[in-house]
DNA sequence: ACAACATACAACCAAACGGTTGTATGTTGT
DNA sequence: ACAACATACAACCGTTTGGTTGTATGTTGT
């Protein structure tokens, strides 16, 4: 039980993490945190093909990091900022782990 | 020179989210960031060859989440709770981002 | 001195990644 | 109806990744 909800997130951050180690990806969220934004007026700012924009849209979806919706011929995409605070919130978590350490030097060295 | 500063922001912020892409590196990083681990003691924790977990323990060191200091043999390991920050700043820039545009909105609607 | 230990690193391999081009499927405006 | 547009997706390709084994180098304790 506790396992397999440990194993989503893991898989989840996975996902996250890898959708934002590239550039692009990171660019292409950024505006789209800003403002919807279809593909092609995605494609359009990047040096290279239409379906290599369309791919990095479609990694960024998968990890969560943004939502489509249609309108007409076009898909809108749009960042979703909790996908966002979710990741904060790992790092959060290792930074809670790393005070545990601090807090227990201190204690080491008031009691000695 | 603004667009070099960003060029080797930007490879920090490919190399530190590459690193954190993956389960194992998340999980050894936890480990040091609670506290010093030689190379050998964290590779015991894991179901794989030594080589891998020291190769692991490379990436994370390249990306700066991590620093080791010789011990006799060992080579000891610590989180770098400063690197697990910036990261953590990277994507408060992203949380501005979208504020910018939830506030675009709110002007809007309070103006019509 | 030397055996055991701790680390680093090269060479290799299958799988995944980031890009390409080409094709199929909807949607729009005339 | 149909031409143009917007998107999706498959097939392919070179590079990188995450793992392996094997080997080299340094350090320790007896």
């Amino acid at each position: 039980m506790l396992s397999l909800m440990d194993e989503a997130n893991e898989e989840r951050a996975d996902a996250m993490f890898h959708a934002l180690s590239d550039r692009t990806r990171r660019d292409i969220l950024r505006r789209v945190l800003a403002g919807e934004h279809s593909v092609s007026a995605l494609a359009e700012r990047y040096d290279m093909s239409f379906a290599a924009v369309q791919k990095h849209v479609a990694v960024l979806e998968r990890a969560g990091l943004l939502t489509k919706r249609r309108s007409g011929r076009q898909q809108l995409a749009s960042g979703d900022v909790e996908a966002v605070r979710s990741v904060s919130s790992m790092l959060a978590e290792l930074e809670h782990i790393w005070r545990g350490r601090i807090d227990r030097i201190d204690t080491f060295l008031k009691e000695n």
